[in-house]
DNA sequence: ACCTGTGAAGATTTTCACAGCA
DNA sequence: TGCTGTGAAAATCTTCACAGGT
């Protein structure tokens, strides 16, 4: 995924720096904090590694050592207090504030995300939406008015922005990257299908949801393809719950898990 | 790697023998596929390994690596064939033929995915719509018409439905999920922020669009950390590139590119 | 009795570096 | 010469298994 490569060209100096947490790490620890938000809804105080790891669909294990580099806030015989533990992993993420987000392009895909509660409820309100074409400019969404792309820059400065949003066409991707990076914006979530080409202290990360799907098509093909093999080889194989409604609730992603009785 | 491991069943496949590929490696042959696209419409013939890990971010060892797990395509001293890699590819990621697709949760998230144009360009059509929303029930989107959840099973065994997008809000998610299964769907993208269970033989993948966020935002205040940390270090350090617009074209996500010359 | 935290083993992925072919 | 394909080394990530605290 988004590689920070350790050999830095200009910039990498880093000595004595504070243990730095792996970077498969990061995105469970932001996974576990939003099941610890589920738990505490549902009234728990405390989850043990392995309930937490089922409910997220990870290994025990794994998930105690992520939980390990963030420090030792677990209770041996008992598990982990859920308010502690999610305050820390909110420390850890940077998620002491609110982070301002900025959202260029608002077409399809942009006027859903300027729209979607789920930015704002987690701590990243869209304070600010762009566009260029003058249809959309002017317009409101959610209560925000659509500013012209030529604003970035004192826009996004007046408000505080650090984190942006790209879901504009590609060949308009990079320039759009380029004004935000000028607006000092550091942080960038890019829907556009191309590399954006950033200096080394912007971080980009990538969202393309045709390589998502064009992911699961391989696994289908590669499915039917063993299928198909199988039933050459082996024509005794006898598939298992073949129609109907199947049985569930105790295979998760191919992995047995506990049934846990909650609802998520 | 590329050993034959336990002496596997089919030994049909003519030029290669495509044991398994890498879980990470089938991500990236996605992203080459597009970027090959890209590069047939600006007219290119062939590329070498170095231009297209350039375009796509990669390292291009890894990438001869990814591609060598397809068979051996490449022209020693030349670089690959685009067509005929990017065909390749196709019938690796199982792309023969279009994928129909069912997406299930017209909210905001949801209406937006099913008027996305990169769906159905890159051969996988949303053919069928479904909430439970009665206002939403009936209503066209791109030609479409939304069905209630209820007639799940059969509208998608009608249209041949293989892959299914659940865009619910979470407690949703896991009912519709049984009912896709139920109705033989077997890879689904999911957008709820919940963990489903499924049978072993159902594909899921999930897509978290505020854990991304969250990422971003744990890079952001690693930085801040960082440069903290390091002002009170070592005073001489000496910031570059500080303000105002900066130079771009040769860092690619903090590793050194040739330029390239080809906009994207 | 139970559960965390972690050293060490194991698996996977990335990168290097170069043999070999066009 | 220029570039692919690939062993082998290095780095990273996952899992096991158990010491040690409650």
């Amino acid at each position: 995924m988004t590689e920070p490569g350790p050999e830095g060209t200009a910039g990498t100096r880093q000595r004595s720096a504070p243990r730095s947490i792996p970077e498969a790490s990061v995105a469970r620890l932001a996974v576990y904090l939003r099941m610890l938000g589920e738990l505490a809804e549902q009234g728990a105080e405390t989850v043990s590694s392995d309930e937490l790891a089922a409910v997220t669909g990870v290994n025990p294990a794994k998930l105690r050592k992520d939980l390990s580099h963030i420090g030792t806030y677990g209770i041996r015989g008992v598990g982990y207090e859920i308010s502690a533990l999610a305050h820390q992993l909110e420390r850890v993420l940077g998620l002491g504030h609110p982070q301002a987000v900025a959202l260029v392009g608002v077409g399809n895909l942009g006027h859903a995300l300027a729209g979607y509660s789920g930015f704002g409820g987690r701590g990243f309100p869209v304070t600010s939406l762009f566009d260029v074409d003058p249809d959309l400019v002017g317009i409101h969404i959610n209560g925000i008015v659509v500013d012209h792309v030529r604003s970035i820059p004192e826009v996004c400065a007046e408000r505080g922005v650090t984190i942006g949003m790209i879901a504009t066409p590609g060949q308009a991707a990079q320039s759009i990257c380029d004004l935000l990076v000028s607006a000092r914006v550091r942080c960038i979530l890019n829907f556009a299908p191309v590399l954006l080409q950033v200096p080394a202290e912007v971080e980009v990360r990538k969202v393309d949801l045709a390589v998502e799907l064009q992911v699961l098509a391989f696994h289908l093909a590669r499915r039917n393809l063993a299928v198909e093999a199988e039933a050459e080889a082996e024509p005794e194989a006898e598939p298992e719950a073949e129609a109907g409604p199947v049985a569930y609730g105790y295979a998760v992603n191919g992995r047995t898990v506990n049934g846990s009785g909650g609802r998520l």
